[in-house]
DNA sequence: CATCGCACTTGCATTTTGCAAGTGTGGCGG
DNA sequence: CCGCCACACTTGCAAAATGCAAGTGCGATG
């Protein structure tokens, strides 16, 4: 398997490189993904899970109830990729 | 939707980034990338015609019932983004 | 003119994704 | 103390994407 078959198996799934870009700018809720992504929950939920195990991110705990989801130094090591596919992305008119 | 949003509804599908990535090296024909990537062969079908109609990549016709696939400049432009995921990906260990 | 390789297509099972509604928990106002 | 609210999920089920296996069409080749 190529490394970037080894690469799509922990980013490849649909949302999981959104919600990553989005904690790029820092620690977010929950909710705060939901709402600026319009990811179903359900889905959110498991990609966070999936992230977690991946070592992509981290839960750290605020208060009673809530939680930010905050980037491990391997998560932000995906900006590069990242920034090359939005740049593609934005020539796409 | 953001640039990275635009560029995963072309390239996010699965298997979609990995034919480019064959590409790059050069055109081949419908048997080498099923051969190469161990895709199935529906999902390989389904997958160039929608990269062609992205414009990622064009027909080229050889033989009678022989054609070889070659990135456009505009699929060729992915390499930076799949050299990046790629580099991440090898970090995978 | 039967057979082969190549590029697919088709039918159906499995998996993933999405929608909508529900659950648990602690804080807070009355 | 009690009901209500925000937050972070979970659950049940429908729809869509993916995968597997077998079949199709069509020139070249013997």
């Amino acid at each position: 398997m190529s490394d970037l078959a080894a690469a799509l198996k922990v980013v490849g799934a649909r949302w999981a490189l959104l919600i990553v870009e989005q904690l790029l700018e820092g620690p977010k809720r929950y909710g705060d993904l939901q709402r600026e992504l319009g990811v179903p929950t359900n889905m959110l939920a498991t990609r966070l899970r999936e992230l977690e195990e991946a070592g992509v991110l981290v839960r750290l705990p605020l208060r009673h109830n809530t939680r930010a989801y905050e980037l491990t130094d391997r998560g932000r090591a995906l900006r590069e990729a990242i920034v090359a596919l939005g740049r593609w992305g934005a020539d796409e008119r």
